[in-house]
DNA sequence: GCCAACGTTGGC
DNA sequence: GCCAACGTTGGC
């Protein structure tokens, strides 16, 4: 199973409405950027990922799960833009800042800490289970 | 609020 | 198909 990680500003969608959003989840539309697009389309049912928070906290707040395989954007016409519905699993216990992953030679390799311009990003196994434990959950 | 990095667009 | 111009993102 693989692992992502999503960002998004705060101020436009937050951990806390997209915890509101319950089951049911919420589609993570919006995207137009083609890296970020495939990689939606690359989710699987069960997928796990990191929520984050960009430009205010900037930081790992929570876990999320793909409940929606990527289908068209509802927010546009272009058919070039899918995405998938996410919901929420579990906040961390402590949220993971992005000094913190900067500062730990474990994740030096992160897409967040090499190009974090990338909405929808990869994160590796081993990337995965130190933030993890950074952010003070046992492995999922 | 500024600026650097990046992606996309459009002219040639 | 290349590349310059532009817009957007996000860290600081």
């Amino acid at each position: 199973m693989a692992c992502w990680l999503f960002k998004s500003e705060p101020d436009t969608w937050s951990w806390d409405q997209q915890v509101a959003r319950g089951a049911a989840g919420e589609e993570w539309h919006g995207v137009r950027n083609y890296q970020a697009r495939n990689n939606m389309r690359a989710m699987r049912l069960g997928d796990r990922g990191f929520f984050y928070h960009s430009n205010i906290g900037k930081e790992i707040v929570g876990i999320v799960e793909v409940c929606a395989l990527a289908h068209p954007d509802s927010t546009t016409d272009d058919p070039r833009w899918d995405c998938v519905d996410i919901r929420a699993v579990t906040p961390l216990p402590r949220p993971v800042g992005l000094e913190t992953c900067k500062a730990d030679p474990r994740l030096a390799g992160m897409v967040l800490v090499n190009n974090a311009r990338l909405s929808v990003q990869p994160v590796t196994a081993a990337e995965w289970a130190v933030i993890c434990g950074l952010g003070g959950l046992a492995e999922p």
